[in-house]
DNA sequence: CTTACTAATGCAACTTAGTTGCAATAAATA
DNA sequence: TATTTATTGCAACTAAGTTGCATTAGTAAG
């Protein structure tokens, strides 16, 4: 927060995920503000975005990385700090999934985190 | 199965998943068998044995693909069918976890399978 | 055990996502 | 307004994976 300067690129992205509640990848981010700013500096971005905790990532099913908004890590709701996300086989939109993760025990397995990505279809593409 | 060619290099890689019961990484598939075939000839014959369904692949939390062996489509067993996988983030195993998956059941959303990935430590990076 | 068919391979060139180094720029603050 | 340094743009690079095509080698028929 101390060294976080409100650039106009910071501030385009800001507002981008201001009104976007699904998950985007990098490379879409990229084309749509390819006008505005170099992709290195969409990159970087996200990447202080995230580690501010203003955003969070995943890789989706493509293993292309995609950012939502929201901290994984320090929220203060149980099933915002690590959640499901829904990728549709159709149309390739992806969200955040307002569900709980029950971690399993497992012998010989020290379990501290998971990613859980699950695939179907949206309300738009049934 | 009708048309697939017992090649050498289709044995070699048989024989490596005969005794591997890990999910590797196609990069490293393709290093160690860098001497005997290449590259491209690994990815081929990987993505043969996953259509023939020797093997399964999954996508790990770096983006990398990962093979395993076994049928994620056809097996009768349940809980081999769709199961969940362990990467630990010391070493970098993979394996697959003998676990059923529950699907939960959202509002808009029809959920057709899932992609679960457990982060921790294995046994031997305690 | 040849011959013919074609799946499978090797190679080189390509694509795509993401990264790095560095000089130039522009927020922040003093 | 001047100074500091975080941020950016650019170009060049890396790494994973793909494609086209000529060549090779399993396989099955004769």
């Amino acid at each position: 927060m101390t060294n976080s300067r409100k650039t106009k690129t910071v501030k385009l992205i800001l507002e981008l995920f201001d009104k976007e509640n699904n998950a985007l990848p990098v490379i879409d981010l990229v084309s749509i503000f390819s006008k505005e700013m170099n992709k290195t500096t969409v990159y970087r971005i996200l990447n202080r975005l995230e580690e501010s905790g203003f955003l969070h990532s995943f890789i989706d099913k493509n293993g292309l990385k995609r950012y939502a908004k929201g901290d994984q890590r320090t929220s203060s709701l149980k099933s915002e700090m690590n959640h499901p996300h829904f990728l549709c086989e159709d149309c390739g939109i992806s969200t955040c999934l307002p569900l709980e993760i029950s971690t399993p025990s497992i012998p010989n397995f020290t379990i501290k985190s998971s990613e859980q990505l699950y695939l179907g279809h949206c309300i738009n593409c049934q």
